[in-house]
DNA sequence: AAATAGTCTAGTAAATCACTTGACTTAATC
DNA sequence: GATTAAGTCAAGTGATTTACTAGACTATTT
């Protein structure tokens, strides 16, 4: 499971997505768009411009947007960035690995060796992702079609 | 990110299921090789049993066994028993399901969906991986192999 | 009866999560 | 240049979960 802080980070990426070029976007408005604890929602949208996903302006008519355009952000690297490791064990995470104390040798351990794979294929798929897509899967999904169509 | 229990959980099952028709194997002998410590180990052990996974014989010459062959457990069932969602949300998880609050519509959610991908494309390898595929991998690992050959 | 093993109910220390508080800085506008 | 509208940052906190442990009990074999 992803931290509530994920979740919050892409939904709050989402709309800035769909807000894109058209200036900075109030911290508020996001929050009270989709539902997020304000003050929570500020510690986010910091450490993501502090790792360069965002920009802000502060004082009157500032706010945040999108340091890149949407189809350039992936949702894989900012659940990296919110801290939420992909990988379900952390001897096949690349960015939180840790080595298993327990498990004897790494490289033969079967358990290990499926985790990967489960990995492997989440990772394709999230950084496979862009915020765009996101947008785009939500507004097709609106419309009543097949969200699926578009990705082929 | 799955829990240490489930991890306990299918190093322990592993064991077994190399061990599987040569008799009961003793709580304390799995937990030394495994390095897992024993008490908890007994909860994981006696949990698995209740869901009708084990069996266990007590008194002396006793200790626990698989109920059903290594080749019809999958790793997806395992850790679903010891609390483990493959999901990375609680509104795309099939055994946990919970409803994202702050979402206004589940059906046209862009996260959920690209979330949902990933929970099928995480719950097709680890249903379709037994216990004794994980054992084989390991071994033929250990014989210093390409692991994945044998999945083909 | 003695020894061997699993069973079961509690409890707990440490970590993590999901926030809140409050003081501070910067920039635009009147 | 004062006011107001914003973002910035360091701490702190309450609730929950995790990863266990303790200890008394039950069943089986020799
Ligand atoms: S090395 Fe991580 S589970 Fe074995
Ligand atoms: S419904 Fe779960 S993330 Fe939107």
């Amino acid at each position: 499971m992803i931290s509530q802080k994920s979740k919050y980070a892409l939904k709050a990426l989402a709309v800035l997505a769909r807000e894109y070029g058209k200036g900075p976007m109030l911290i508020s408005e996001i929050a009270n768009q989709e539902k997020i604890p304000r003050t929570f929602l500020e510690l986010i949208l910091l450490e993501l411009k502090n790792q360069g996903l965002l920009h802000s302006r502060k004082g009157r008519g500032g706010g945040y947007f999108l340091a890149k355009p949407p189809q350039s952000i992936s949702v894989g690297q900012i659940l990296r960035m919110t801290g939420g490791p992909l990988a379900l064990l952390p001897c096949v995470s690349k960015t939180a690995y840790r080595r298993c104390e327990e498990c004897h040798d790494e490289r033969t351990c079967g358990i290990r060796l499926v985790m990967k794979e489960v990995r492997d294929a989440t990772a394709k798929i999230l950084d496979a992702t862009t915020l765009a897509d996101l947008v785009k899967r939500g507004q097709l999904a609106a419309l009543g079609r097949d969200a699926l169509e578009f990705s082929i």
